[in-house]
RNA sequence: AGGACUAUAGCUCAGUUGGUUAGAGCGCUACCUUGACAUGGUAGAGGUCCCCAGUUCGAAUCUGGGUAGUCCUACCA
């Protein structure tokens, strides 16, 4: 084995016999366990939050695996039919052309040609992770079997009423050209303007002032409305007003929804651009003029002079012309919310469109009892009040888009516009006896991808045909996704199963938090702050990274920004970390919070635990590998050997409670310290003493390699499912010796324990043993006593059992200390000059004989005298409050006497020793 | 506007049912290349647990109020 640990070239071989073994796949067993993976985009590529959540994922699918579950890990990808659609119209768009251009059979062809070539990106990023997925059961959501599962989808639910075509006011993306659900609509605050028009009464006598935010859509306005009670316009309501521009009169309305405080507490009402004023218009009967196309540009519904003209060239017009006529009264400033698509960026306009709907709220009400019933849980628990506030006010669901790449809507229309839904034309001709000459257009829209999505979990087994895999793996066990996608699939996926399957989806809903860099901004393109996992993983040089995050940059001043920015955060790049190291440091980071900050430091220190890791193999191997392990002939097993194999057992439990917990940081952190703390600092320690003493037994030596060798590979075992690639190159060496065989580590069992082998005994000794080398190397090195000096120890005070750990831990004592002799001091003795240290009520004497400063020591013990006798008094206080001995439980109040007791003991030795050294 | 979450060491974070002398990693200081490992070892320094009140024998932990920050939902034209 080498020095220092190379991930590298052993990640990718053992990756490869891993899935050409087909060990990945589920291999039967009684129980199963099963994860469905949140689909990726096809087209897209792995980031910092994919890698998050994938190891979370292979950490419980790879633990389950080892304990014997069924396994199965589902994977594939979505079509994600706006973002890829994007992509490839941009590549047309370089070539000059557009879709139209080419066509919708075409395009399409284009944009399976960009999967093909793309599409395999995610998917080899995913195994650099180290994903144990099953590649044999890959699916995408446009496959033939998940695209009839959502068509099949479609025509029940359209059957059952349950899906429905109607006019209604959509987001829509004038850039796009499609309508957008309202979850895919962002709104931020910007700045814009409040504007004040006269709208001149219709019978001439002066002028009612109404404030908007959107001058242009002014065109379209219906009615002006102000609040029944508001004493200043009541009276107007009934009347008309002159619609300037449009010369339309226009009907004062009352209604309720006018807040008499905003602006001039008049309203102007266009039902077709707002969606409160849509529901005014509803309530009042208003007329609906849609005076936009679909570019956002102003349609033949308005006044000549507009048309054709874009809605912000459409504003300054208008207000232009209204300031002409001395109609504009004043301008202020005024920030206000400005709905976006999120794909697009662009402003998203209200429009009236006939769209196909999901009636969500009739199946919101059994998906919201599988939660309240316990059926499905999320962990942490608080995102059930999430999942309910959005449930109960849910709106119908927007499902249709007018993009070309995605599950097309299975409806025809004949000329007389009735709508046919059915699996193709043929079968709704023969459903509806239609005949040949009766033409039948189907329905240019696509659905959703959050609608096929929402099938998931049971599209890939299979459904509709009730396959094997379906009735083995479904309800699956847990879902892994970050609280961003609670409503746009959780939620859909919920109902869509309860409705479909009369089942849900999965048992436990794990939300992780959002990885973050590490100032805690969202990771974006945009900002140029996103880490690519692979980087962390092979390492990128300084150019290459400022050049990946600039690429492609719409506004070049940014390009600026992130280039300074990235010299400024990785001054030398990024060094090559290895995939276990991220892996780890995922886990570390995976605790209840909802942000994860990314901080490269940590990675760091988990690569160095990879090296502790191997060297600590590395040890192991070199002195047990053609030596007796113990595997014949007779074994004693010591102190430490006892000691750490209860250590390991407790470890065991402990991670397994964790994982169980879903917090991967404390199981991530048990092992860490175990490993690190336990095993290397202490254990490998305390067998060097035994395997290099001469006089040690061959019983005893066996017992020691024994324990090295299966403790090490027992939590190779342990921590396999959060660092595969090295725990699997170090178990085939390890394996051997432990009396181990089989291929691979991933099939192993994971070391279950039961504290059986907790050994109290032992657990006391090394605990005694630890206290005392603490002791004197305290002492080592505040007193300035080099490492390599071999100094006298004396043991004083103690008693009978301090005695007899002496006599079993006087070699590890002496060896890890670098003690030349220690012996005891025996009542009547005098007592050299001295350096002290207490473990318990042992006192731990180094003489001072040309080693210790005296001066340094009197302020050492003046040091700990002060800290034990503020902790004193204290304790003191505390126990001679009448109402905390009364009051108090008494083991409690027991717990602190005993601690009085041990501390003024301490006390006074300290204080006798310290008047000792002072007389000298 | 409503709701949620967060506030603990210089930084990133743990802290179970209140019983703590408040922990870890990184960073920092000193010493050490000893035969697994300097991607290392040993020993240290470092905290008004955001603030104020309350409950309690006892509060980082529970309750109320405040401050600061983050986010979600709904929005006033």
């Amino acid at each position: 084995m080498e020095k220092t640990f190379h991930p590298a070239d052993i990640e990718s071989r053992w990756y490869q016999e891993w899935e050409t073994q087909g060990y990945f796949a589920p291999a039967g067993g009684d129980k199963a366990y099963s994860i469905m993976i949140p689909p990726p985009n096809v087209t897209g590529s792995l980031h910092m939050g994919h890698g998050f959540q994938e190891a979370i994922m292979d950490a419980l699918i790879r633990y389950h695996r080892m304990l014997g579950y069924n396994t199965l890990w589902q994977v594939g990808t979505d079509h994600a039919g706006i973002a890829t659609q994007m992509v490839v119209e941009r590549q047309l768009e370089a070539e000059g052309l557009s879709r139209h251009d080419l066509g919708r059979e075409r395009f399409v062809d284009k944009v399976w040609e960009w999967k093909e070539q793309s599409g395999g990106t995610i998917t080899q990023q995913l195994r650099r992770l180290g994903s144990s997925l099953d590649w044999s059961r890959e699916r995408f959501t446009m496959d033939p079997g998940l695209s009839a599962a959502v068509q099949e989808v479609f025509i029940r639910l359209y059957r059952e009423g349950l899906i429905y075509r109607g006019q209604r006011l959509v987001n829509w993306d004038p850039a796009l050209h499609t309508a957008i659900s309202d979850l895919e609509v962002i709104s931020e605050e910007e700045k814009g303007f409040l504007w004040h028009f006269r709208y001149p009464l219709a019978g001439g006598e002066g002028y009612v002032t109404v404030a908007t935010t959107r001058p242009e859509t002014m065109l379209g306005d219906t009615a002006i409305a102000v609040h029944p009670e508001d004493e200043r316009f009541a009276h107007y309501i009934g009347r008309h007003v002159m619609l300037p521009l449009a010369e339309r009169e226009i009907p004062v309305i009352g209604d309720e929804y006018v807040d008499r405080e905003f602006g001039s507490g008049v309203v102007k009402i266009t039902p077709a651009h707002d969606f409160n004023d849509y529901e005014v218009g509803r309530r009042h009967g208003l007329a609906m003029i849609n005076i936009f196309d679909d570019d956002a540009q102003i349609s033949d519904a308005a006044p000549q002079a507009y048309r054709g003209l874009d809605r912000f060239e459409a504003r300054k017009r208008v207000v232009a012309d209204m300031e002409a006529l001395g109609l504009l009264e004043k301008v202020e400033d005024h920030s206000l919310k400005v709905p976006r698509g999120d794909r697009s960026g662009v402003v998203i306009e209200p429009y009236l469109t006939d769209q196909w709907y999901v009636d969500a709220r009739k199946l919101a009400g059994p998906a919201i009892a599988a939660v309240e019933n316990g059926d499905i849980s999320f962990v942490p628990r608080q995102w059930e009040n999430t999942y309910f506030a959005w449930m109960r006010d849910i709106q119908d669901w927007c499902i249709s888009r007018q993009l070309w790449w995605g599950h097309r809507i299975p409806a025809w229309y004949d000329e007389a516009g009735n709508i046919y839904v059915g699996a193709d034309e043929a079968s709704v001709r023969a459903e509806h006896a239609i005949d040949a000459a009766t033409e039948l257009r189907q329905d240019e829209d696509v659905l959703d991808t959050w609608f096929s999505s929402a099938l998931w979990t049971f599209s890939t087994l299979g459904w509709p045909q009730e396959t094997p895999e379906l009735k083995t793996f479904h309800p699956s066990s847990v879902l892994v996704t970050g609280f961003d996608i609670i409503f746009f699939w959780v939620a859909r996926m919920i109902m869509m199963t309860l409705h479909l399957r009369d089942e849900v989806p999965f048992h436990t809903v794990y939300v992780h938090g959002l990885v973050r860099d590490a100032e805690g901004q969202k990771m974006s393109k945009s900002k140029g702050n996103v880490l690519d996992p692979i980087d962390l993983i092979d390492g990128i040089d300084l150019e290459t990274l400022v050049q990946k995050r600039t690429a492609g940059m719409m506004q070049p001043q940014l390009a600026k920004k992130i280039d300074k920015a990235t010299r400024r955060q990785f001054p030398e790049g990024i060094a090559s970390y290895g995939t276990d190291a991220l892996r780890f440091t995922y886990y570390s980071l995976a605790s209840t919070g909802r942000d994860i900050k990314f901080d490269i430091g940590r990675i760091e220190g988990y690569r160095n635990f990879c090296n502790k890791i191997w060297n600590a193999a590395r040890y192991v191997l070199m002195n047990c590998q053609d030596q007796d392990c113990g595997a014949g002939g007779e074994v004693t097993l010591g102190l430490a050997d006892r000691w750490i194999i209860g250590r390991l057992d407790a470890t065991s439990i402990e991670v397994a409670r964790h994982i169980q917990d879903y917090r991967f940081d404390l199981a991530s952190q048990a092992l860490y310290e175990f490993i690190w703390n336990e095993y290397c600092d202490w254990y490998l320690e305390l067998s060097k003493p035994v395997l290099w003493d001469e006089a040690a037994g061959d019983a005893e030596k066996r017992g020691t390699r024994r324990t090295l060798v299966q403790v090490l590979e027992a939590w190779l075992r342990m921590l396999h499912p959060l660092m595969p690639f090295i725990t699997e190159e170090i178990w085939q060496s390890v394996a051997p010796l432990a009396g181990v065989s089989g291929a691979t580590i991933m099939l192993q069992p994971w070391p279950l324990a039961d504290g059986e082998r907790h050994d109290p005994d032992a657990a006391q000794a090394i605990d005694w043993l630890q206290s005392v080398i603490v002791g004197i190397r305290t002492i080592r090195a505040e007193m300035n006593i080099p490492p390599s000096r071999e100094i006298d120890v004396l043991l004083r005070g103690g008693d009978e059992q301090d005695e007899k750990r002496l006599a079993e831990n006087s070699q590890y004592l002496k060896k890890l200390t670098k003690l030349a002799r220690v012996s005891w001091l025996s009542e009547g003795n005098e007592t050299p000059a001295a350096a002290t240290a207490l473990a318990g009520d042992l006192e731990i004497l180094v003489p001072m004989a040309g080693l210790i400063d005296k001066d340094a020591e009197i302020a050492r013990l003046e040091k700990e005298i002060g800290k034990l006798r503020s902790d004193l008094s204290r304790i003191q206080g505390k126990l001679e409050n009448a109402s905390f001995v009364d009051r108090a439980p008494p083991e409690v109040v027991a717990k602190e006497r005993e601690k009085r007791q041990s501390q003024e003991q301490a006390l006074s030795t300290l204080q006798e020793q310290l008047a000792r050294i002072r007389t000298i």
